[in-house]
DNA sequence: CAGTGGTCTAGACCACTGT
DNA sequence: CAGTGGTCTAGACCACTGT
């Protein structure tokens, strides 16, 4: 039967009382995300250690000046990111074993920029041309629409790891050699003012072919991860779809998952 | 510059003025919730359309007889769920190209029976083992502690799929042999009570080892996917860690990402 | 400018938990 | 039983958007 396990006493967070939150009501940022931030931060130097109880929101609201709807709302959003759980009839408490944070949607991201590791990224194609049944039908456009192709062989320490190939809307943004050279395709889109919301992935494998395994200076037949990508915008439309491979001796893909009831 | 697109004339869902939403107080289900399932029926049914504006939330609250939190609440949970978009001095839409549903965590649950391929299992390994060294790290216990170990070989329409090894704290729950075969192990896991929460996974690939390709029914030499993964329940407590491989010709890893600002 | 969602208050009653 | 988070109300003022 469900154990939940031992529930070796719980007890308030000694810190909490001495915690001092400075809230600042002239500032522009929400009195919610003040609190947040302070409570992640105080998670974080582990000022509040995994298991403590937060002490109820009533109390918590009193003492902070707060309503209870706000402090709620600080608490929500650090119970999204998983640092807290609630209880009904127990209380808030910081979540025992910390996950790694930091990590949430790195793949999402320039994959290999996250790990700072100084990438560097070569241009191979970057032209219009007309979209294939494949491309028009992930970003939702007609067949022969015009796409923007771009093709990019990304190395660190000298060493190619992945070649990146990726199909975007040609209405969507300017596409500068220069810029994606030194930056990652997500960044350049985010600060053109896209917001990516979501985006569905394949991850697969094969053997490397001959050409492929030149290219990425493996032999013929050493593992490849491959993945296909189609990235939506916070309307939802298509912004980008891409086809990669990556050396598999020289690259993993590492993500969290938070699995929502 | 950011264009955000054609923005061609969003209308107010014609559809929500005769939308009747049956709210039923009386109800134990809270009435923010009858009020996002009622919305989300009404969008995967296209009643309301993608690009749909829902009209601002102090009318539809004043029409609905809530209040305005509480609406609120209810488009919080759509929003949340990637189906509405809110714009402040804008309003509330419905999102343009669905992204597919239910898919979101596919990975996190028993991986081959949700393509609903009828998939078997065989238990190779049940049984306790002293932990080693990074089984201890993963699982967050001492090392030489009792662990549970199961193998397992998953197949679909007799072909063999993957190779899944498992491990998990000796006292979490009872593995019943049988029902292993019967069942995923996630699902196990739930009937027992224990709350999955996230987990952190590394997929990589390489090639098949003779034996491996053996029992997999490959070639050696043939691309496996790789997986680790270590899952926590919600109480951020690690409740499995796992090391699996797939073969790359049969399976990939399909899944949805949502971006959290 | 009018209209929208974002934030915030100060309460209320309830369901659930553990002792 | 006392204590907790979950839900809900009826307001208020503000920042931002598009015309």
């Amino acid at each position: 039967m469900a154990k939940t396990g031992g529930h070796s006493r719980t007890a308030i967070a000694p810190a909490l009382d001495s915690l001092d939150f400075a809230l600042d009501r002239g500032s522009p940022v929400p009195l919610y995300y003040q609190l947040a931030q302070q409570l992640e931060a105080a998670i974080e130097h582990g000022v509040l250690a995994p298991g403590n109880l937060l002490g109820n929101e009533i109390d918590l609201s009193v003492r902070l000046g707060l309503s209870r709807p706000t402090v709620r709302q600080a608490i929500q959003t650090l119970v999204d990111k998983g640092l807290l759980v609630r209880r009904r009839g127990v209380g808030t408490q910081v979540v025992h074993s910390q996950v790694k944070r930091g990590l949430e949607l790195s793949s999402l991201y320039d994959d290999l920029e996250a790990a700072g590791q100084g990438p560097t990224t070569q241009v191979v194609r970057n032209e219009h041309v007309p979209a294939t049944a494949d491309v028009a039908a992930a970003l939702g456009i007609a067949e022969g629409g015009d796409v923007v192709v771009l093709e990019r062989l990304r190395a660190t320490h000298g060493q190619p790891v992945a070649i990146l190939c990726n199909y975007l809307p040609a209405t969507l943004l300017e596409l500068d050699t220069a810029r994606l050279e030194s930056t990652g395709l997500y960044r350049l889109m985010r600060s053109a003012g896209i917001t990516l919301h979501s985006a569905r992935q394949t991850i697969g494998a094969r053997c490397a072919t001959a050409e492929e395994a030149a290219r990425l200076d493996e032999r013929e037949g050493a593992a490849l991860l491959t993945m296909q990508r189609t990235a939506y915008d916070d309307t939802g439309r298509p912004v980008e779809y891409g086809t990669h491979i990556y050396r598999a001796s020289r690259y993993a893909f590492d993500f969290q998952l938070l699995v929502r009831p």
